[in-house]
DNA sequence: GTGAAAGCGCTAACAC
DNA sequence: GTGTTAGCGCTTTCAC
């Protein structure tokens, strides 16, 4: 930069102005620097410039995985705001593992981002005491378990989504269904198709849990369900990636969809739409969550606050495709 | 930093020294400062360490979107050798979109990170001609289209990898067969399965151009294909998720796989396997990719230098699951 | 083993 | 409009 300025006939000061188009600077001046700066190749140190402004323009995003719809959806969507507002985007993606969790949530703790969004609470339940006395702005989303109220949150109401989808298969006549649930994970959507059904129509043993949150591990899951009770009409999954492979292993025993069998997703993401028949599910809004959360913490930023603290739960619908029907008599 | 040295009643250094575990310090000088931090919660400021150091422990990684198996694979395993080292990853998608591309391409030039991975050639083959200046190591990955041989790449033939999937269906005695394919991006792997068959069994007219990279788009394009000519017995998907969309199109139309027509994928990942029947597919290395360049641009790091300028092609073989058989009489 | 001084490349605040 | 001065929080080098 220095370099810059001499060669210019100026100080840093005038190249700086230039450069952040912040001060007016005279046009034949802006010439000569501009043209010095292309002369010399010269790119601002972005480091430099954080160390001396106190911000990085840089949003740290911790996520479970990003090999599945939903999270790959909300990872899309937050970096699309960011790079609207100029910011980078710093992924972390905790797989199942706590430590790692921990790790990450430590390292993007020395300021190395100017705000921080959790989504999904998988792997990071408990290290979230460390939080609050960050300084910078931090959001959580796509909450499930208890929602701290130390944090701002923008999630939906999961007990609810369960629900919508018990109402939608008992309102179709099923009385006798399984649930391909992981847990502990998913127990409020388990909660709300269980308050949808009563109790004891989805006891514990019509609840399977997968080995795997993929279509494999759902596949199983109905496996074990359908051979566990093979008089059942439907089946509820916890999420999509699980209904992709228990709509197989429904057909693959022969039986029909939604014929024989209903069966209900959960997040409604992209791929389901075209499974055959269509699957039914609860959909949450993870791009509008995505873009209220990190909209959020950019304000936050804005106004060097920290977020209002609220709980935000988006509305959750049922969107009814082909893979339900009436209960077969 | 000063602060935490007052009270240990040491220097800056000693404190530096102490959280760096770089030079000796006496054990009861340790203690004092370690004492020191933890009353006043001191956490080291990583941005200042950077323009001292040089180095940001950051590496930046470009890929066109994070929504598909074989992508979020890559990220995903980049992530994990960066974990295992102490960096951090900044994600940039490109989203189709060459300006997009462009913009993040330049703000990352800017000393941001210590590395750059650029994983696919969707959006960024023209404005590479920008990169060989950059004063920090780059590689690509997944490279398809013309290699630029000013960059270390590290990635398959894709030519090759097309051809062994024509083989597979030219020894099944498939003679009749159309290809799903996005082009221009996937042209080599076309060019491959036609130098199989001959480039007259493959002409244009049984070459199906999907208007999306999805399922719903490969469902379209076999739908085409076979209204087109409803004769064939094989068709030949680009990438898997097309694949999944082809799968989808052929049992509608009320054919079986492989039993009157064979279907096989390109990229074998994770979800295909258990598609019914399970798709056949060409598998691409791709984490296995990701490691290697992104160990390529670690050691680069390491050693200061630009990595070795070489072209590394990874092996890639066929799966041959359920999804293909032998041509119907 | 610890301290003192200098500097990483930039921006902020104010004087001219 | 432009120059001057100071300082962001750390590491580096070298003297002690």
């Amino acid at each position: 930069m220095q370099d810059v300025a001499n060669r210019a006939g100026v100080t840093k000061q005038t190249v700086s102005n230039v450069v952040n188009g912040r001060a007016a600077v005279r046009p034949d001046t802006e010439a000569r620097v501009r043209a010095a700066i292309a002369d010399l190749g010269y790119e601002p140190n972005l480091v430099a410039r954080s160390l001396a402004t106190g911000s990085t323009m840089t949003v740290g995003l911790i996520v479970p995985t990003v090999a599945s719809p939903f999270y790959s959806e909300i990872v899309e969507e937050v970096e699309n705001v960011l790079d609207q507002h100029g910011y980078h985007l710093v992924l972390c993606t905790t797989r199942a593992d706590g430590d790692r969790a921990k790790r990450q949530l430590a390292g993007l703790s020395s300021r190395l981002v100017d705000a921080l969004l959790i989504a999904g609470d998988r792997d990071l339940t408990d290290p979230l005491a460390l939080l609050p006395d960050a300084r910078f702005p931090i959001a959580l989303c796509a909450w499930e378990t208890q929602i701290p109220d130390s944090l701002p949150v923008v999630t939906i109401d999961y007990e609810h989504a369960g629900f919508l989808a018990g109402e939608h298969l008992r309102s179709l006549g099923h009385r006798r269904i399984a649930a391909v649930v992981e847990l502990p994970t998913h127990e409020l959507r388990l909660a709300g198709l269980r308050r949808a059904f009563g109790h004891d129509k989805v006891s514990d043993d019509h609840v399977f849990v997968p080995t795997k949150p993929t279509p494999a591990g759902g596949f199983a899951a109905a496996q074990a369900a359908l051979a566990a009770d093979p008089e059942l009409t439907a089946i509820f999954a916890s999420h999509d990636l699980l209904a992709l492979g228990v709509l197989e292993a429904v057909k693959e025993s022969g039986r029909s969809v939604p014929g024989d069998v209903s069966v209900i997703g959960f997040d409604d993401t992209a791929p389901v739409a075209l499974t055959h028949p269509a699957l039914t599910a609860v959909a949450i809004p993870s791009r509008e969550m995505a873009r209220q959360a990190t909209a959020l913490l950019l304000r936050a930023i804005d106004e060097g606050t920290q977020p209002v603290n609220s709980a935000q739960l988006l509305r959750t619908s049922l969107v009814i495709r082909d893979s339900t029907g009436p209960a077969p008599r």
